[in-house]
DNA sequence: GATTAATTTAGGTATAAACTAAAATATTGT
DNA sequence: ACAATATTTTAGTTTATACCTAAATTAATC
């Protein structure tokens, strides 16, 4: 039997390694607010379930079971679903998504997942920008380059927005910053400084300056 | 902190209270699929809560506290909501939407509640013509009859089905007997023997027998 | 090679919700 | 009224999940 918490780690492991290479026993206790012992527990216990879920060599950190990538890549599918549905059709705002859709995505059954994929149009991403995979569970992928990393005096439009924390959407939300929005980069300061842009906010660009941390959060696509 | 099976209970406790006087620890404890003795266990839990959801004394079963009852009316909404929501809106068939409803009521937000009932025109039956209580916590309530009672040559209107088998409602559900369809008591055989009727389906009427047992689950409206 | 950091082991705690068996209490029939 | 039967409660276990702490081990770093 996958319980609750299973479920949790398992969604939590894939997040990581989009991000890490190495998903390790004291980044999991980190972003699940838990020991680490308390990981290395419950890692060991998918590692052993029948089927197991996940491969795991003792202070080498851990890496998905094909039943496990399915089983990660299937939660991650109704959370995202819940996230555009709850965000397009019944009027929540991007920074309130997250917390509904957590308790909702593993009691939802498939046919309740395909049936909101249908009524969406089987998005590939999420109000966040966040890919959602298919019925298929294949994950959508594209190249996206973080502002952290944009060169100075590009245009490039928002895709992403990857963050857990909804203040961070609200905030970004109410700069305009959001996915589809139009950026040019006009300025960043060195030694982690801000950076300055235009942003296509309604009809006129407005100025606005990022710091150094949040820029991180936003992906872009050059154009 | 209220967990599922309480809320399990609850909802199971205010069903039973409309259609038994007194809610007994058997009657509950068949029900829920659980001995006896574990139903005096958890009673006894939810009559000792702080705020106390449930009167109890020995041997005489139990009734709701005001605190109790809000709550019970606050997941049969969620639940009927939800039934009634995945019905009209995603097109789950009548029989289907119990159990997808059960595994979400207790997880749902009252925003969330509020936003599908929003949807659906804060209706006041679901789709199996169960009331669903208000924003408010308010029950509607209506005077029906169950086809058990129900005289010959009567013409009424269907407007509840109640029961919590799938195939029961399956099986009404191909013979027409749904909530607003008008159906005329043509003869019922004693000794509890077949009830026929004509059922007004589509456009020409068709005669159809019901057996007792289920002739009970079937309320009607007289006209 | 010693110090520090990360990880694992072992054993324990907490909570929830069941269960069984025996005792106590009600109900029913004669 | 009282015995027989049925229902309900008590008390003590059981199972399961998911945490924890403290100590031991292993890996990484200077």
């Amino acid at each position: 039997m996958i319980t609750e918490a299973m479920d949790k780690y398992l969604k939590a492991i894939y997040r990581l390694l989009e991000e890490h290479e190495r998903v390790s026993t004291s980044l999991l206790a980190e972003t699940l607010s838990v020991k680490p012992a308390s990981v290395t527990n419950m890692v060991q216990k998918l590692a052993h379930y029948d089927p197991p879920l996940l491969e795991y060599e003792s202070h080498r950190g851990v890496s998905f079971t094909e039943e496990g990538k399915k089983l990660a890549l299937r939660i991650l599918r109704h959370h995202r679903l819940l996230e555009l549905y709850l965000h397009d059709l019944l009027d929540y705002s991007w920074d309130k998504v997250h917390d509904e859709a957590d308790r909702m995505d593993h009691v939802i059954s498939i046919e309740f997942a395909d049936k909101i994929a249908g009524l969406l149009g089987d998005p590939q991403y999420d109000c966040h920008g966040d890919p959602i995979p298919s019925r298929e569970l294949v994950m959508p992928s594209r190249d996206l380059t973080s502002l952290q990393e944009i060169g100075t005096g590009k245009d490039c439009i928002v895709r992403r927005v990857r963050s857990q924390d909804p203040d961070v959407f609200k905030y970004l939300g109410e700069k305009g910053i959001v996915p589809g929005v139009e950026v040019k980069i006009l300025n960043r300061e060195p030694f982690e400084g801000p950076l300055t842009m235009l942003v296509h906010k309604g009809d006129h660009p407005i100025e606005i300056s990022l710091g150094y941390p949040v820029s991180g959060s936003v992906l872009v696509e050059e154009i």
